[in-house]
DNA sequence: ATAATAAAAGATAAATTTGTCTTTTATTTT
DNA sequence: AAAATAAAAGACAAATTTATCTTTTATTAT
């Protein structure tokens, strides 16, 4: 569905709206752990969300990521879905044409699209300060 | 979404279907041409379909690939998508665990599992024989 | 100013997926 | 039986994605 950095960016940005949420910068090392991601790997994604304004980072000493806490409800999953995987997955074809179209629909465009915004709809109506308040009470987890 | 593998297996499906239909067995040639997919890499997919059952595939002089006309409306896509790439579309998670799990969630677990289990009811309701018609009276396309 | 810290950037490397080429096997026609 | 046809099988190659390693830059604390 999602490659797996666009997988890393989701858990990490999740991870670290909630220690944002009680003040808590949290540095690479911090989250690659807590996510069990590579850490090298998951520093290039970090610098992807940050490039897009998901996150914030700050360099030096005390230095790490963090998100505004009156952003976190405007922060969807669509957001960082765009910035790691692009929107292939909202303009791609099932079926593997470039470009999904109207006009020549492939064979399972009629069926495929409604999956594909109910998707896309999910994608947008879920932000991260909600996901991060399951993981906080110890609901969900972003690792096993 | 679905691998390229899997892309080219529906594709194919569906247009050696339209031609069981008329009695017309195709060859790899003719299928990779009509789906404009690579020949080599679409015979390796046509050779699981048929070692699944999906297919049948005749060898030597006016061999091919053809597909019983009692069977089309039987197979389904998610026959052909758990044939190529498995059921990680349907146990996978979301954000990469994996297993999905309701005991260990992830925190987009219960909005996914909905997407999820929409594009499953989907997969397993659409069978080749309805997709077949709408390509034959030329309303959708295997190719661009 | 200097040293220490932590992310950014750039260069490689491994793994996976996608795609190709050659040889073999099965089947049909002559 | 021999030749021709077409898929199966196996080995190989390219491209993409995932992952790692090293150097540089920015910031802070001493
Ligand atoms: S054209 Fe294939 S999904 Fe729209
Ligand atoms: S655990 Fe992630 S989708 Fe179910």
């Amino acid at each position: 569905m999602f490659s797996k950095a666009c997988e890393y960016a989701i858990r990490a940005t999740i991870y670290i709206a909630v220690q944002s949420n009680q003040d808590n910068r949290v540095g690479l090392k911090d989250i690659s752990k807590e996510i069990d991601s590579p850490e090298a790997f998951t520093a290039k994604i970090l610098q992807q969300l940050s490039k897009n304004n998901i996150i914030n980072s700050i360099k030096g000493p005390n230095g790490g990521f963090e998100i505004d806490k009156k952003d976190m409800s405007k922060i969807n999953l669509s957001q960082i879905v765009m910035a790691i995987d692009g929107d292939t997955i909202y303009k791609g074809c099932g079926l593997g044409f470039k470009q999904c179209s109207e006009k020549q629909p492939c064979p399972v465009h009629d069926k495929f699209k409604v999956v594909r915004d109910e998707l896309k709809h999910m994608l947008e109506t879920t932000n991260v300060l909600e996901l991060s308040v399951g993981l906080k009470k110890g609901l969900t987890f972003l690792h096993r």
